[in-house]
DNA sequence: CCTACCGATCGGTAGG
DNA sequence: CCTACCGATCGGTAGG
């Protein structure tokens, strides 16, 4: 018999982590309650504390947890490193679509509740998304360096681009006519022509 | 002698909104207390209430505010309907920006705080912004109908272009070394090129 | 514009 | 997981 992780104790965890990221896409981290939370859960909210440590300790697996999950997207999108650029980078917008896609809720959590984290936290959360930003510029630098692609600035491309798929989550509804593959589709099309080099 | 308005009254009160908007920006509108706005006015909390009716009159005010400038603005973009769209669309991009640059804390507030108006506001507010990306939305339909314009999606096109566009205020830096009109320029430049019609 | 204060609600804990 | 509760802080008001 191989020893099993308490099945109801994650499973409550993860109740807990999924209606909080639902409520802090809502109505904000700062707003939201713990009592709600408890309310929404079917609990007391003191009973919350026998799962979590705190209200903070929710925001900052959120967070994190989306970072990571990032991270692996552009890690798979970029692995063939002899693909044409253009191609990495059409696949990193694509991987990154359906991260937001996947949970748009988290995704809204992670792009604007993570000022809430305390410090040290915030700090670390920001190092973190300046490093996947990076993957993109770098990947803008280089595609212009082959001529692949054209852009006065890649720094600016890279911040624009990610900007518009950011905004995803903000409109994005599982239930819409577009499905997140074509939705990811369109995006990469439409954001590598402002930057594809048409010569 | 005419009549003036009581100066120290409407000063203090745009006081009182300006430093609100800094730090319901910073710290979000929910995490914000009237005593850390008092205090960094110099003052006691009751006192704000001299001036003010409630905290969420502050809000209500940025939004509405804010509003009402994009609107003018693009208004002034498109005033000449002779021009070619592919034209007025650069113009209300570059009004849009000027917008956001010249006040980009209350920018802030206005695309991210506004869900903590109550209702009606709240439902009011949703509409107004709704009519203005409308009016990015008729520009690019009415672009790709002359054929100045190309894109497989209006709807799709307008949003993401807003989408770069609302990014800025969570990057601008007023003393960066890019300014106000050369991010209009660039931004205006890019957006068009991934709709523009090549042929 | 201040002092003094209100009731409500917050995140979190002790003990079971 | 609940009951009962803690100290702290909240937005806002009365009276001057």
């Amino acid at each position: 018999m191989t020893p099993e992780i308490p099945a109801p104790v994650r499973s409550r965890k993860a109740q807990i982590d999924h209606t909080a990221t639902a409520l802090f896409r809502a109505r904000g981290f700062a707003a939201t309650s713990m009592r709600e939370l408890a309310t929404k859960l079917g609990l007391e909210a003191g009973s919350l504390y026998s799962h979590i440590k705190s209200k903070e300790e929710i925001l900052h697996r959120v967070c994190f947890g989306l970072a990571e999950a990032f991270f692996s997207a552009f890690a798979e999108a970029t692995a063939n490193a002899q693909a044409p650029l253009a191609t990495q980078l059409r696949q990193a917008i694509e991987a990154h679509v359906r991260v937001l896609t996947q949970d748009s809720a988290a995704s809204a959590v992670f792009l604007h509740e993570w000022r809430h984290l305390s410090e040290p936290a915030r700090t670390e959360f920001l190092a973190l998304r300046d490093r996947y930003e990076a993957g993109f510029r770098t990947l803008i630098t280089r595609g212009t360096a082959t001529g692949e692609l054209h852009t006065p600035d890649a720094a600016f491309a890279a911040l624009t681009l990610l900007a518009s798929l950011n905004w995803l989550p903000s409109w994005y509804r599982p239930d819409g006519k577009l499905a997140p593959e074509d939705i990811a589709h369109r995006l990469a099309e439409q954001l590598l022509n402002g930057i594809r080099n048409s010569q």
